[in-house]
DNA sequence: GGTGAAAACAGATGCAT
DNA sequence: ATGCATCTGTTTTCACC
């Protein structure tokens, strides 16, 4: 991981579908190994995918809830099993495990406030082992970014 | 927006650098109206952009940390002035306006805590009009999600 | 890491349905 | 609004320096 290879990253993070040309061109590159070093960065999973930035709003998913989840144990296996629960959960966009009372955060999408007590009704308090939660709504989203500090 | 465009969404959301012969392929559609379709999306502002997806930790961002950011007063005016300083963060992804007091809501990445701290110290602090942060930390991301549920 | 070739492919266009 | 066929331009990939 040198210096260009930060910035392939970095270029590819602001323009996904730039091609190989492209960003051989802007790394000051020859396509070649350009697209040699694209190919490590994808192999060493530096680089894991390639997705479409899509406004949630316009997909009619305009709030997003954060909830604190605190299991009833907290052990491994316990922390393990809800992670695979909630793996299972289209609308759980983010999770993190947390410190302190090893709390577990969520980021969770939803349409409206009806179709998010229909998720925590009908599948996050489905899962087992989970002692209380609290949930925090976002009035709105003032950044987003997709690509990490250089 | 009908059936078709979701799933070209939802396609491009799991591939972002899926061409537009392939995508044809996969929603049934021949080339051109698929075509047609996605400059259609992208000028609505349905998809918004395209990007690489990262690993932070292999680029040394390992750690995550939730920043509740209340302001001294919390009228439009300063939320708005807080909103232009944040957003040159580079550190900070996200950042939510949240119910209740008003709180602001911040998920910054860092390499360690010593650059969290310098985070919080040399660019976080300086911004005007805030009372009071409270900083929980990610011991480790355990979903993370690209692709809004359909 | 760079160069040049060839082969493959994507994207655009025009017209018909 | 979709589909088909063609055409043009570009990209990728290869062998080699």
């Amino acid at each position: 991981m040198d210096q260009i290879d930060r910035w392939i990253v970095r270029a590819l993070q602001k323009d996904g579908r730039m091609t190989v040309t492209e960003l051989a061109d802007k790394v000051g590159l020859s396509p070649t190994p350009c697209a040699r070093r694209l190919e490590r960065l994808q192999r060493d999973g530096v680089i894991t995918g390639y997705s479409a930035t899509v406004d949630p709003a316009k997909l009619g998913l305009s709030v997003s809830i954060f909830v604190s989840v605190e299991l009833e144990k907290q052990d491994r296996a316990a922390v393990d099993a809800f992670e695979q629960a909630i793996r299972r959960c289209e609308e759980v966009m983010e999770c993190y495990l947390m410190t302190g009372s090893r709390d577990i955060l969520l980021r969770v999408v939803a349409a409206d406030l009806t179709a998010f007590d229909a998720f925590l009704e009908n599948r996050l308090m489905k899962i087992p082992g989970i002692r209380n939660l609290r949930s925090n709504f976002a009035l709105r989203t003032m950044v987003r970014r997709d690509t990490l500090p250089a």
